[in-house]
DNA sequence: CGTCCTATGACATGAACATGCTCTTCTCAA
DNA sequence: TTGAGAAGAGCATGTTCATGTCATAGGACG
């Protein structure tokens, strides 16, 4: 299955170069390409889209702001911004607002591709400059470590799915196994978080923050 | 000028291991090799090394407390911590001592000479599985404002019932009415949220802040 | 004074889920 | 090199859920 691309971004010929990108790529695919955020709310679901990628400097709501709406209704579709800014307060919000990924506008069509890769298998791609960043962030700041929970990623991965509402079935076709194989998945992850039941396992997933 | 990389790493097969793979690769030169943090710090100085890589479960002190005290006795060295450990607490604690990196020891040679460079041109390797934790510590210090639901004390406490696993019947239980109450507060439940199972409302309220 | 909203209750039915087995393949550490 | 663990796949059975439709009672509001 082709991983499905969704673009925002206002700059026309920048936006047409990536959907060319990904369209010529083999395995990629663009599932739609929006001028701004707003446009993109209304139709990016429908798209059913793997990865989001994301300009900043937008008309209308601004891309950092975007991010937190794009989250909030689509969880597990990693959010990948794509700009030309490097300021802390821009990394710090988009991140903080539910983007996976943050990679500058200068990086080349291949590290791009493989951002978008990363993204998907649960990554979280950054341009060097910008790891170096979040590291440097991060000595400022003292979030809560979580507690390790003995969750295979696989398993995380389909936690985030159920969340997000899908049915064993859905979240099977969205992973590409068969319903089975996820059946198996939330046996595990059952046993492990001693529950019983998706509803159960998601709101402890979420308190604990594993997802 | 041959990138001088330190190692501090307990396993003596290991040590070697890395120490070969780095002084087989043109461009890199080990600077030295010790077994514990104690020996590493009276003697990486002399040893002048661009990288450190340094090992977290060691003998003595520890690689995340070693890594305070070579960051603020030569502030320069990117310090990248290789290991097998990744939970939270250990990423967050060494990055907050200040490395600069944090690979794991299941990354391939090739990739691990990649760190060196990275980390000695100011950048922050990381595996992909760390990177991805680093970024989703950054959301839980997200400042939540709390969004209007539209949901009633009386759904919002079921929503916090299902949230913990209650079956319908359970619920009703906990509540003092019948299921089909229980079903119908569900139905409204739903119709507020745009949702249209359990875990979708359980996981979608948990975001939202609303329990 | 109607009427909208919330809370309550009921019945029915098809879809989705929870959990009991068995099995293969692959990786990694002992 | 052998064995444990993880991922993947399949099948069967009983339970729970999602949703349709219908109904009663008490506040709130103009």
């Amino acid at each position: 299955m082709d991983t499905r691309v969704a673009i925002i971004e206002d700059d026309a010929s920048i936006r047409e170069a990536v959907r060319q990108l990904i369209d010529g790529t083999r395995g990629f695919r663009c599932s739609g390409a929006w001028r701004t955020a707003e446009e993109g709310l209304r139709s990016v679901g429908a798209a059913q889209s793997d990865v989001l990628l994301l300009d900043i400097h937008l008309p209308g709501m601004h891309g950092t702001d975007a991010a937190a709406l794009f989250h909030a209704q689509w969880p597990a579709m990693p959010i990948v911004m794509f700009t030309v800014f490097e300021d802390d307060e821009r990394i710090f919000t988009s991140l903080c607002n539910g983007a996976s990924g943050y990679v500058l506008k200068k990086t080349p069509p291949q590290k791009l591709l493989d951002a978008i890769v990363e993204a998907r298998s649960g990554g979280a791609p950054m341009s060097p400059d910008i790891a170096r960043r979040v590291v440097q962030l991060f000595r400022t700041i003292r979030p809560a470590a979580a507690p390790p929970h003995g969750l295979t990623p696989t398993e995380v991965r389909l936690l985030g799915l159920l969340a997000e509402g899908h049915s064993y079935q859905a979240a099977a076709e969205r992973m590409e196994v068969t319903i089975n194989t996820v059946r198996n998945h939330i046996r595990s992850i059952y046993e492990k978080m001693h529950v019983h039941s998706k509803s159960a396992a998601v709101g402890k997933a979420l308190r604990a923050g594993i997802i």
